[in-house]
DNA sequence: GGTTTTGTAACCATGATGGTTACGATTGTG
DNA sequence: CACAATCGTAACCATCATGGTTACAAAACC
């Protein structure tokens, strides 16, 4: 399988916090731009706000804002803040430890699959929030 | 989520035909190393043979052997053959078009996650078969 | 007090995944 | 030719992650 849509809805939340301005958005108002349910936007903005990125307000008024500057935000964070496991799986049953791969396989795998997950986490790095929206308004043009 | 373990299992099959030499596995004898079931396997081996990388033979004495020079595939190859789908989930409903950000999102995103996904592959494709049972036969001793 | 909004639990439909059984087709051996 | 070994593949199932939905309590503001 692949990435589950987490990240991408969670990068459309956080680019339109940092494209409306400073004024607090609901979770209906964000679902209803990125078209899905506003729990589903809620219970992503809760990842988000634990990892320090946004705050929330209840009531009339109320809403979510970002907290921290959209300039220090990258894509790798947000990736992060929402998809925890590990880029790749390994063996669901324990191989054979009898046969000399079965037996080294995982071990020596480990350490190539974090590798290539660093090497994709560093290329989202390159791309900051601010970045993101600049991107988007160009193509808006 | 993140990436089955299709990718592990794989590599695991071919590392396991590389260091046997080239006499023919059966998938029987390939379960006992990986720990599941001959099915699993053959159903992994098929997708293994579309790509070119093994050929199978029926009957006694029958199995599966290695088609191409194991230092000529790469982890990133094995990757490829078996695991199809985009790294990447975009919105699983078409964001709203009213709004500027939904609007572009995608389109900007995919260039991003495409460069992402191109990098971890890249990582990948540091590592042939023969790296990686001579990496494992290390471990071993 | 009443309205708005968040916070979160509960439930469900869907799809991917991996395991299992079953059985036909093919191949080699005696 | 008969038989055993092996692949090829369909069918079914249990499990899990995901995302959508309803519901309702809690907090905040007017």
């Amino acid at each position: 399988m692949s990435i589950s849509s987490r990240t991408t809805i969670a990068i459309h939340i956080l680019a339109l916090l940092a494209h409306c301005g400073p004024d607090p958005l609901t979770s209906e108002f964000i679902a209803g731009s990125v078209n899905t349910n506003p729990v589903v936007i809620r219970r992503l903005l809760a990842r988000l706000r634990e990892a320090g990125f946004v705050g929330s307000q209840g009531g009339p008024g109320g809403g979510w804002q970002l907290l921290r500057q959209p300039g220090k935000i990258t894509l790798r964070d947000i990736h992060l803040a929402v998809e925890g496991a590990a880029l790749f799986s390994l063996h669901s049953a324990k191989p054979n430890p009898r046969c000399p791969i079965g037996k080294n396989i995982q071990s020596t795998l480990v350490g190539i699959f974090e590798a290539a997950q660093a090497a994709m986490e560093a290329e989202l790095a390159r791309t900051t929030l601010v970045h993101l929206v600049k991107d988007i308004q160009t193509r808006a043009s």
